[in-house]
DNA sequence: CCTACCGATCGGTAGG
DNA sequence: CCTACCGATCGGTAGG
Protein backbone atom coordinates (compact mmCIF):
# COMPACT_ATOMS: atom_id res chain seq x y z
CA UNK A 1 0.00 0.00 0.00
CA UNK A 2 1.66 2.96 -1.32
CA UNK A 3 1.16 5.96 1.53
CA UNK A 4 -0.53 8.84 -0.48
CA UNK A 5 -0.28 12.74 0.15
CA UNK A 6 -2.69 14.11 3.00
CA UNK A 7 -3.88 16.36 1.14
CA UNK A 8 -5.44 14.28 -1.88
CA UNK A 9 -6.63 11.59 0.56
CA UNK A 10 -8.31 14.20 2.05
CA UNK A 11 -9.95 15.26 -1.22
CA UNK A 12 -10.73 11.73 -2.06
CA UNK A 13 -12.60 11.48 1.30
CA UNK A 14 -14.54 14.53 0.76
CA UNK A 15 -15.06 13.43 -2.92
CA UNK A 16 -16.42 9.93 -2.23
CA UNK A 17 -18.96 11.05 0.94
CA UNK A 18 -20.52 13.36 -1.83
CA UNK A 19 -20.50 10.87 -3.83
CA UNK A 20 -22.42 8.70 -1.69
CA UNK A 21 -24.82 10.91 -0.84
CA UNK A 22 -25.74 11.68 -4.52
CA UNK A 23 -25.60 8.16 -5.84
CA UNK A 24 -27.90 7.37 -2.90
CA UNK A 25 -30.55 9.95 -3.50
CA UNK A 26 -30.32 9.67 -7.55
CA UNK A 27 -28.95 6.30 -8.50
CA UNK A 28 -25.59 5.97 -10.06
CA UNK A 29 -26.97 6.48 -13.60
CA UNK A 30 -28.35 9.16 -12.30
CA UNK A 31 -25.91 11.24 -10.82
CA UNK A 32 -23.39 13.45 -13.11
CA UNK A 33 -19.90 13.74 -12.35
CA UNK A 34 -20.72 17.65 -12.70
CA UNK A 35 -23.18 16.89 -9.78
CA UNK A 36 -20.03 15.45 -7.84
CA UNK A 37 -17.23 18.32 -8.95
CA UNK A 38 -20.28 21.20 -7.88
CA UNK A 39 -20.39 19.93 -4.59
CA UNK A 40 -16.95 19.50 -3.91
CA UNK A 41 -16.43 23.26 -5.99
CA UNK A 42 -14.25 21.89 -8.45
CA UNK A 43 -14.17 21.21 -12.30
CA UNK A 44 -15.82 17.71 -13.78
CA UNK A 45 -12.61 16.82 -15.51
CA UNK A 46 -10.39 17.43 -12.15
CA UNK A 47 -12.17 14.55 -10.88
CA UNK A 48 -9.89 12.27 -13.03
CA UNK A 49 -6.82 13.24 -11.10
CA UNK A 50 -8.60 11.04 -8.10
CA UNK A 51 -10.87 8.67 -9.46
CA UNK A 52 -10.75 7.03 -12.96
CA UNK A 53 -13.46 6.46 -14.01
CA UNK A 54 -17.19 7.20 -12.60
CA UNK A 55 -16.73 3.61 -12.14
CA UNK A 56 -14.02 4.11 -9.72
CA UNK A 57 -16.28 6.32 -7.12
CA UNK A 58 -18.35 3.03 -7.05
CA UNK A 59 -15.82 0.60 -7.09
CA UNK A 60 -14.32 2.83 -4.00
CA UNK A 61 -17.31 3.77 -2.05
CA UNK A 62 -18.17 0.22 -1.68
CA UNK A 63 -15.52 -2.55 -1.66
CA UNK A 64 -14.84 -1.82 2.16
CA UNK A 65 -18.21 -2.57 2.55
CA UNK A 66 -18.73 -5.83 0.79
CA UNK A 67 -16.61 -8.67 2.04
CA UNK A 68 -16.63 -7.94 6.04
CA UNK A 69 -20.05 -9.03 7.13
CA UNK A 70 -18.75 -12.91 6.03
CA UNK A 71 -15.62 -12.69 8.53
CA UNK A 72 -17.81 -10.95 11.50
CA UNK A 73 -20.72 -13.29 11.15
CA UNK A 74 -18.38 -16.48 11.19
CA UNK A 75 -15.86 -15.10 14.34
CA UNK A 76 -19.60 -14.85 16.00
CA UNK A 77 -20.40 -18.26 14.99
CA UNK A 78 -17.73 -20.11 16.43
CA UNK A 79 -17.49 -18.31 19.83
CA UNK A 80 -18.31 -21.47 21.85
CA UNK A 81 -18.94 -19.19 24.81
CA UNK A 82 -22.41 -18.01 23.03
CA UNK A 83 -25.19 -19.87 23.14
CA UNK A 84 -26.89 -19.24 19.70
CA UNK A 85 -29.82 -16.95 20.84
CA UNK A 86 -26.70 -14.90 22.12
CA UNK A 87 -24.65 -15.68 18.76
CA UNK A 88 -27.95 -14.39 16.34
CA UNK A 89 -27.95 -11.42 19.27
CA UNK A 90 -24.49 -10.38 18.71
CA UNK A 91 -24.83 -10.54 14.99
CA UNK A 92 -27.95 -8.81 14.65
CA UNK A 93 -26.49 -5.85 16.64
CA UNK A 94 -23.22 -5.93 14.65
CA UNK A 95 -25.27 -6.44 11.33
CA UNK A 96 -26.95 -2.62 12.37
CA UNK A 97 -23.86 -0.85 13.44
CA UNK A 98 -22.00 -2.10 10.25
CA UNK A 99 -25.04 -0.50 8.79
CA UNK A 100 -25.64 2.49 10.31
CA UNK A 101 -21.80 3.46 10.11
CA UNK A 102 -21.95 4.28 6.47
CA UNK A 103 -25.90 4.03 5.63
CA UNK A 104 -25.50 6.14 2.15
CA UNK A 105 -22.86 3.01 0.82
CA UNK A 106 -24.97 0.51 1.88
CA UNK A 107 -27.89 2.37 0.40
CA UNK A 108 -25.80 2.73 -3.16
CA UNK A 109 -24.57 -0.68 -2.64
CA UNK A 110 -28.05 -2.51 -2.71
CA UNK A 111 -29.07 -0.19 -4.89
CA UNK A 112 -26.81 -0.27 -8.12
CA UNK A 113 -25.81 -3.88 -7.68
CA UNK A 114 -26.21 -4.37 -11.21
CA UNK A 115 -23.47 -1.34 -12.40
CA UNK A 116 -20.90 -2.62 -10.19
CA UNK A 117 -17.79 -4.05 -12.13
CA UNK A 118 -18.00 -7.02 -12.81
CA UNK A 119 -14.84 -8.64 -10.59
CA UNK A 120 -16.58 -6.48 -7.67
CA UNK A 121 -19.87 -7.51 -8.06
CA UNK A 122 -18.64 -10.98 -7.62
CA UNK A 123 -17.23 -10.58 -4.50
CA UNK A 124 -20.27 -8.49 -3.74
CA UNK A 125 -22.50 -12.06 -4.63
CA UNK A 126 -19.87 -14.33 -3.16
CA UNK A 127 -19.86 -11.90 0.39
CA UNK A 128 -23.82 -12.09 0.76
CA UNK A 129 -24.45 -15.79 0.02
CA UNK A 130 -21.52 -16.10 2.79
CA UNK A 131 -22.91 -14.43 5.09
CA UNK A 132 -26.25 -15.85 4.47
CA UNK A 133 -25.00 -19.16 4.91
CA UNK A 134 -23.30 -17.83 8.46
CA UNK A 135 -26.22 -16.52 9.53
CA UNK A 136 -28.31 -19.41 8.55
CA UNK A 137 -25.93 -22.09 10.15
CA UNK A 138 -26.64 -20.31 13.48
CA UNK A 139 -29.81 -20.31 13.36
CA UNK A 140 -30.01 -23.92 12.56
CA UNK A 141 -28.14 -24.75 16.08
CA UNK A 142 -29.83 -22.92 17.82
CA UNK A 143 -33.06 -24.87 16.63
CA UNK A 144 -30.71 -27.81 17.23
CA UNK A 145 -30.52 -26.69 20.83
CA UNK A 146 -34.36 -26.12 21.41
CA UNK A 147 -33.64 -22.15 21.60
CA UNK A 148 -35.01 -21.72 18.08
CA UNK A 149 -38.69 -22.50 16.88
CA UNK A 150 -38.48 -25.34 14.01
CA UNK A 151 -37.95 -22.44 11.39
CA UNK A 152 -36.87 -22.55 7.80
CA UNK A 153 -33.40 -20.96 8.14
CA UNK A 154 -33.11 -19.72 4.93
CA UNK A 155 -35.94 -17.47 5.00
CA UNK A 156 -35.35 -16.54 8.56
CA UNK A 157 -31.69 -15.57 7.77
CA UNK A 158 -32.60 -13.14 4.63
CA UNK A 159 -35.64 -11.57 7.19
CA UNK A 160 -33.17 -11.19 9.48
CA UNK A 161 -31.12 -9.16 6.91
CA UNK A 162 -34.07 -7.03 6.30
CA UNK A 163 -34.44 -5.94 9.68
CA UNK A 164 -31.42 -5.04 10.04
CA UNK A 165 -30.54 -3.68 6.50
CA UNK A 166 -33.56 -1.35 6.87
CA UNK A 167 -32.65 1.42 9.36
CA UNK A 168 -29.89 2.28 6.36
CA UNK A 169 -33.51 3.86 4.60
CA UNK A 170 -34.84 5.62 7.86
CA UNK A 171 -31.82 6.49 10.37
CA UNK A 172 -31.25 10.48 10.25
CA UNK A 173 -28.02 10.38 12.37
CA UNK A 174 -29.10 13.50 13.63
CA UNK A 175 -32.20 12.24 15.47
CA UNK A 176 -32.97 11.81 18.54
CA UNK A 177 -32.32 8.54 18.74
CA UNK A 178 -28.38 7.51 18.21
CA UNK A 179 -27.22 4.01 16.26
CA UNK A 180 -26.81 1.97 19.63
CA UNK A 181 -30.04 2.34 21.11
CA UNK A 182 -31.41 0.97 17.29
CA UNK A 183 -29.02 -2.04 17.38
CA UNK A 184 -30.52 -2.75 20.58
CA UNK A 185 -33.59 -2.52 19.36
CA UNK A 186 -33.51 -4.41 16.49
CA UNK A 187 -31.41 -7.06 17.85
CA UNK A 188 -33.77 -7.63 20.58
CA UNK A 189 -36.28 -7.74 17.63
CA UNK A 190 -34.07 -10.60 15.67
CA UNK A 191 -34.11 -12.57 18.29
CA UNK A 192 -37.40 -12.77 19.25
CA UNK A 193 -38.81 -13.10 15.96
CA UNK A 194 -37.87 -16.84 15.95
CA UNK A 195 -36.97 -17.64 19.52
CA UNK A 196 -39.37 -20.68 21.02
CA UNK A 197 -41.53 -19.00 23.22
CA UNK A 198 -45.33 -20.11 24.31
CA UNK A 199 -46.41 -19.04 21.32
CA UNK A 200 -49.70 -20.90 21.87
CA UNK A 201 -49.80 -20.70 25.19
CA UNK A 202 -50.20 -24.68 27.07
CA UNK A 203 -53.05 -26.35 25.21
CA UNK A 204 -52.78 -29.28 27.53
CA UNK A 205 -52.65 -29.88 31.57
CA UNK A 206 -49.97 -31.91 30.94
CA UNK A 207 -47.96 -29.24 29.34
CA UNK A 208 -48.93 -27.21 32.22
CA UNK A 209 -47.64 -29.32 34.77
CA UNK A 210 -44.44 -29.32 32.60
CA UNK A 211 -44.17 -25.62 32.41
CA UNK A 212 -44.52 -25.60 36.42
CA UNK A 213 -41.82 -28.59 36.92
CA UNK A 214 -39.61 -26.09 34.66
CA UNK A 215 -40.08 -23.81 37.16
CA UNK A 216 -39.57 -25.46 40.19
CA UNK A 217 -36.46 -26.64 38.66
CA UNK A 218 -35.56 -23.00 38.07
CA UNK A 219 -36.58 -22.18 41.53
CA UNK A 220 -34.85 -24.80 43.61
CA UNK A 221 -31.41 -23.85 41.58
CA UNK A 222 -31.44 -20.52 42.45
CA UNK A 223 -32.11 -21.25 46.45
CA UNK A 224 -29.14 -23.59 45.77
CA UNK A 225 -30.55 -26.89 46.13
CA UNK A 226 -29.43 -30.12 43.51
CA UNK A 227 -31.12 -30.58 40.84
CA UNK A 228 -33.30 -34.13 41.29
CA UNK B 1 -62.94 6.17 -17.00
CA UNK B 2 -63.31 5.81 -20.82
CA UNK B 3 -62.96 2.06 -22.19
CA UNK B 4 -60.20 1.80 -24.13
CA UNK B 5 -59.46 -1.10 -26.90
CA UNK B 6 -58.41 -4.46 -25.57
CA UNK B 7 -55.50 -4.71 -27.80
CA UNK B 8 -53.97 -0.66 -26.56
CA UNK B 9 -54.59 -2.39 -22.85
CA UNK B 10 -52.71 -5.56 -23.44
CA UNK B 11 -49.99 -3.74 -24.84
CA UNK B 12 -49.99 -1.29 -22.03
CA UNK B 13 -49.61 -3.87 -20.11
CA UNK B 14 -47.27 -5.95 -21.70
CA UNK B 15 -44.55 -2.76 -21.78
CA UNK B 16 -45.06 -2.05 -17.87
CA UNK B 17 -44.09 -5.16 -16.89
CA UNK B 18 -40.64 -4.88 -19.37
CA UNK B 19 -40.47 -1.44 -18.01
CA UNK B 20 -40.86 -2.56 -14.27
CA UNK B 21 -38.35 -5.41 -14.73
CA UNK B 22 -35.69 -3.16 -16.53
CA UNK B 23 -36.67 -0.25 -13.88
CA UNK B 24 -35.93 -2.64 -11.03
CA UNK B 25 -32.68 -3.99 -12.34
CA UNK B 26 -30.84 -1.00 -13.80
CA UNK B 27 -32.64 1.81 -12.37
CA UNK B 28 -34.98 4.75 -13.90
CA UNK B 29 -31.95 6.55 -15.17
CA UNK B 30 -30.00 3.62 -15.98
CA UNK B 31 -33.37 2.09 -18.58
CA UNK B 32 -33.27 3.92 -21.49
CA UNK B 33 -36.38 3.75 -24.08
CA UNK B 34 -34.61 1.86 -26.43
CA UNK B 35 -34.22 -1.47 -24.14
CA UNK B 36 -37.93 -1.02 -22.98
CA UNK B 37 -38.70 -0.89 -27.01
CA UNK B 38 -36.29 -3.79 -27.54
CA UNK B 39 -37.57 -6.04 -25.39
CA UNK B 40 -41.27 -5.45 -27.02
CA UNK B 41 -40.06 -5.69 -30.37
CA UNK B 42 -41.49 -2.08 -31.37
CA UNK B 43 -40.00 1.07 -32.56
CA UNK B 44 -38.64 3.02 -29.31
CA UNK B 45 -40.77 6.32 -30.97
CA UNK B 46 -43.53 3.87 -30.70
CA UNK B 47 -43.63 3.64 -27.06
CA UNK B 48 -45.14 7.36 -27.23
CA UNK B 49 -48.28 5.97 -28.47
CA UNK B 50 -49.03 4.00 -25.10
CA UNK B 51 -46.83 6.29 -22.71
CA UNK B 52 -46.83 9.93 -23.18
CA UNK B 53 -43.18 10.13 -21.75
CA UNK B 54 -40.61 8.24 -19.88
CA UNK B 55 -41.91 9.84 -16.71
CA UNK B 56 -45.24 8.15 -17.67
CA UNK B 57 -44.31 4.10 -17.61
CA UNK B 58 -43.01 5.44 -13.76
CA UNK B 59 -45.98 6.83 -12.53
CA UNK B 60 -47.87 3.94 -13.93
CA UNK B 61 -46.04 1.37 -12.01
CA UNK B 62 -45.99 2.83 -8.78
CA UNK B 63 -49.68 4.65 -8.99
CA UNK B 64 -51.35 1.56 -7.93
CA UNK B 65 -49.14 0.67 -5.50
CA UNK B 66 -48.70 3.66 -3.42
CA UNK B 67 -51.62 4.64 -1.61
CA UNK B 68 -53.18 0.60 -0.97
CA UNK B 69 -51.53 0.22 1.99
CA UNK B 70 -52.70 2.96 4.33
CA UNK B 71 -56.31 1.56 3.32
CA UNK B 72 -56.15 -2.09 3.73
CA UNK B 73 -53.64 -1.05 7.35
CA UNK B 74 -56.69 0.93 8.31
CA UNK B 75 -59.02 -1.53 7.79
CA UNK B 76 -57.06 -4.08 10.05
CA UNK B 77 -56.72 -1.99 12.80
CA UNK B 78 -60.44 -1.14 13.54
CA UNK B 79 -61.34 -5.00 13.14
CA UNK B 80 -62.62 -5.48 17.19
CA UNK B 81 -62.77 -8.97 16.61
CA UNK B 82 -58.81 -9.26 16.22
CA UNK B 83 -56.86 -8.89 19.16
CA UNK B 84 -53.50 -6.45 18.43
CA UNK B 85 -51.89 -9.76 18.12
CA UNK B 86 -53.68 -10.79 15.22
CA UNK B 87 -54.08 -7.95 13.99
CA UNK B 88 -50.58 -6.97 13.72
CA UNK B 89 -50.47 -10.93 12.37
CA UNK B 90 -53.04 -9.98 9.55
CA UNK B 91 -51.40 -6.96 8.41
CA UNK B 92 -47.37 -8.39 8.28
CA UNK B 93 -49.18 -11.44 6.11
CA UNK B 94 -50.95 -8.34 3.83
CA UNK B 95 -47.82 -6.77 3.66
CA UNK B 96 -46.08 -9.31 2.36
CA UNK B 97 -48.61 -10.97 0.16
CA UNK B 98 -48.72 -7.40 -1.32
CA UNK B 99 -45.35 -6.95 -2.15
CA UNK B 100 -44.89 -10.14 -3.37
CA UNK B 101 -47.41 -9.60 -6.00
CA UNK B 102 -45.47 -7.29 -7.60
CA UNK B 103 -41.91 -7.79 -6.60
CA UNK B 104 -40.63 -5.59 -9.31
CA UNK B 105 -42.66 -2.61 -8.78
CA UNK B 106 -42.13 -2.44 -4.72
CA UNK B 107 -38.35 -2.65 -5.39
CA UNK B 108 -38.91 0.10 -8.56
CA UNK B 109 -41.06 2.55 -6.08
CA UNK B 110 -38.19 1.93 -2.75
CA UNK B 111 -35.55 2.42 -5.73
CA UNK B 112 -36.49 5.55 -7.64
CA UNK B 113 -37.96 7.32 -5.26
CA UNK B 114 -36.34 10.64 -6.40
CA UNK B 115 -37.73 10.21 -10.18
CA UNK B 116 -41.43 10.16 -9.25
CA UNK B 117 -42.88 13.31 -10.25
CA UNK B 118 -43.55 15.89 -7.26
CA UNK B 119 -47.23 15.13 -7.19
CA UNK B 120 -46.83 11.58 -6.78
CA UNK B 121 -43.83 11.49 -4.79
CA UNK B 122 -45.64 13.39 -2.53
CA UNK B 123 -48.66 10.69 -2.43
CA UNK B 124 -46.20 7.94 -1.15
CA UNK B 125 -44.40 10.01 1.33
CA UNK B 126 -48.22 10.89 2.65
CA UNK B 127 -48.86 7.05 2.00
CA UNK B 128 -45.89 5.59 4.12
CA UNK B 129 -46.10 8.23 7.08
CA UNK B 130 -49.80 7.41 6.89
CA UNK B 131 -49.31 3.59 6.85
CA UNK B 132 -46.35 3.58 9.40
CA UNK B 133 -48.72 5.55 11.71
CA UNK B 134 -51.14 2.52 11.54
CA UNK B 135 -48.73 -0.31 11.66
CA UNK B 136 -47.21 2.04 14.98
CA UNK B 137 -51.03 2.20 16.60
CA UNK B 138 -51.33 -1.42 16.33
CA UNK B 139 -48.13 -2.39 18.05
CA UNK B 140 -49.18 0.90 20.92
CA UNK B 141 -52.56 -1.01 21.46
CA UNK B 142 -51.10 -4.19 21.87
CA UNK B 143 -47.82 -3.04 24.19
CA UNK B 144 -51.26 -1.49 26.07
CA UNK B 145 -53.16 -4.61 26.32
CA UNK B 146 -49.89 -6.21 27.52
CA UNK B 147 -49.25 -8.81 24.49
CA UNK B 148 -46.64 -6.89 23.46
CA UNK B 149 -43.13 -5.77 24.73
CA UNK B 150 -43.14 -1.76 25.73
CA UNK B 151 -41.10 -1.51 22.48
CA UNK B 152 -40.07 1.84 21.00
CA UNK B 153 -43.40 1.58 18.30
CA UNK B 154 -41.49 3.56 16.03
CA UNK B 155 -38.42 1.15 15.50
CA UNK B 156 -40.72 -1.40 15.63
CA UNK B 157 -43.10 -0.46 13.00
CA UNK B 158 -40.25 0.50 10.69
CA UNK B 159 -37.88 -2.61 11.49
CA UNK B 160 -41.45 -4.80 10.02
CA UNK B 161 -41.98 -2.37 7.32
CA UNK B 162 -38.30 -3.96 6.93
CA UNK B 163 -39.12 -7.84 7.38
CA UNK B 164 -42.09 -7.52 5.30
CA UNK B 165 -40.71 -5.24 2.19
CA UNK B 166 -37.28 -7.38 2.21
CA UNK B 167 -38.98 -10.60 -0.06
CA UNK B 168 -39.41 -8.08 -2.79
CA UNK B 169 -35.59 -8.46 -3.16
CA UNK B 170 -34.90 -12.40 -2.78
CA UNK B 171 -38.25 -13.79 -3.67
CA UNK B 172 -38.13 -16.11 -6.51
CA UNK B 173 -41.40 -16.51 -8.12
CA UNK B 174 -40.20 -19.50 -9.78
CA UNK B 175 -38.15 -21.16 -7.00
CA UNK B 176 -39.53 -23.62 -4.46
CA UNK B 177 -41.56 -21.47 -1.93
CA UNK B 178 -44.62 -19.88 -2.87
CA UNK B 179 -45.74 -16.34 -1.41
CA UNK B 180 -48.26 -17.98 0.94
CA UNK B 181 -45.80 -19.89 2.90
CA UNK B 182 -43.10 -16.66 2.68
CA UNK B 183 -45.62 -14.88 4.09
CA UNK B 184 -46.76 -17.31 6.66
CA UNK B 185 -43.35 -17.53 7.91
CA UNK B 186 -42.46 -13.53 7.97
CA UNK B 187 -45.72 -12.96 9.57
CA UNK B 188 -44.71 -14.89 12.54
CA UNK B 189 -41.69 -13.40 12.77
CA UNK B 190 -42.98 -10.01 12.98
CA UNK B 191 -45.72 -11.24 15.88
CA UNK B 192 -42.74 -13.21 17.22
CA UNK B 193 -40.37 -10.04 17.26
CA UNK B 194 -42.07 -7.99 19.80
CA UNK B 195 -44.07 -10.94 21.67
CA UNK B 196 -44.31 -10.50 24.96
CA UNK B 197 -42.43 -13.98 26.44
CA UNK B 198 -39.83 -14.90 28.70
CA UNK B 199 -37.29 -13.24 26.81
CA UNK B 200 -34.89 -12.73 29.70
CA UNK B 201 -35.84 -16.18 31.25
CA UNK B 202 -37.53 -15.46 35.67
CA UNK B 203 -34.40 -14.02 37.22
CA UNK B 204 -35.54 -13.60 40.83
CA UNK B 205 -37.02 -15.94 43.10
CA UNK B 206 -40.46 -13.78 42.81
CA UNK B 207 -40.48 -13.78 39.11
CA UNK B 208 -40.87 -18.08 39.16
CA UNK B 209 -43.26 -17.90 41.87
CA UNK B 210 -45.43 -15.76 39.83
CA UNK B 211 -45.03 -17.92 37.09
CA UNK B 212 -45.88 -21.09 38.69
CA UNK B 213 -49.27 -19.33 39.47
CA UNK B 214 -49.83 -18.21 36.03
CA UNK B 215 -49.41 -22.13 35.29
CA UNK B 216 -51.60 -23.13 38.35
CA UNK B 217 -54.67 -20.87 37.54
CA UNK B 218 -54.21 -21.85 33.51
CA UNK B 219 -54.70 -25.53 34.82
CA UNK B 220 -57.61 -24.87 36.98
CA UNK B 221 -59.15 -23.34 33.99
CA UNK B 222 -58.47 -26.44 32.20
CA UNK B 223 -59.93 -28.75 34.69
CA UNK B 224 -62.87 -26.89 35.53
CA UNK B 225 -62.03 -24.98 39.13
CA UNK B 226 -63.31 -21.37 39.66
CA UNK B 227 -59.96 -18.79 39.65
CA UNK B 228 -59.28 -18.71 43.57
C1' DC C 1 -60.89 11.19 -38.64
C1' DC C 2 -59.06 7.22 -36.15
C1' DT C 3 -55.35 3.54 -34.87
C1' DA C 4 -50.86 2.08 -34.86
C1' DC C 5 -46.82 2.69 -36.05
C1' DC C 6 -42.23 4.03 -39.20
C1' DG C 7 -37.48 6.24 -40.47
C1' DA C 8 -35.18 10.22 -39.52
C1' DT C 9 -33.68 13.70 -36.87
C1' DC C 10 -34.36 17.54 -33.29
C1' DG C 11 -31.60 20.21 -29.34
C1' DG C 12 -28.88 18.91 -25.23
C1' DT C 13 -25.88 16.32 -22.49
C1' DA C 14 -23.43 12.12 -21.12
C1' DG C 15 -18.61 10.08 -19.93
C1' DG C 16 -14.13 10.51 -21.32
C1' DC D 1 -6.98 22.16 -12.21
C1' DC D 2 -9.16 24.46 -16.83
C1' DT D 3 -10.47 24.76 -22.13
C1' DA D 4 -11.66 22.46 -25.81
C1' DC D 5 -13.45 18.98 -27.71
C1' DC D 6 -14.80 13.55 -29.37
C1' DG D 7 -18.25 9.65 -30.52
C1' DA D 8 -22.56 8.02 -28.72
C1' DT D 9 -26.58 8.18 -27.02
C1' DC D 10 -30.24 10.43 -24.33
C1' DG D 11 -35.60 11.58 -24.22
C1' DG D 12 -38.73 13.50 -27.19
C1' DT D 13 -40.99 15.02 -31.74
C1' DA D 14 -41.28 15.99 -36.74
C1' DG D 15 -44.00 14.60 -41.19
C1' DG D 16 -46.25 10.84 -43.59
Amino acid sequence: MVKAGPRKELMERELLDHAAELFARNGFSGTSLQEIADTANVGRTSLYHYFSSKEAFLTALVEDVTMTAWTLLSEIRQRSDLSPRRQLEAAARMLVMRVLSKPARFRVLERDEASLPEELAELHRKGKRDSLAELAAIIDAGVVAGEFRPVDSQIAALTIFGMCNWPAWWFNPKGQRNASSVADAVSTMAVGSILRDDVAGPSTPAEVIRGIRDDLATLARMVGLRET
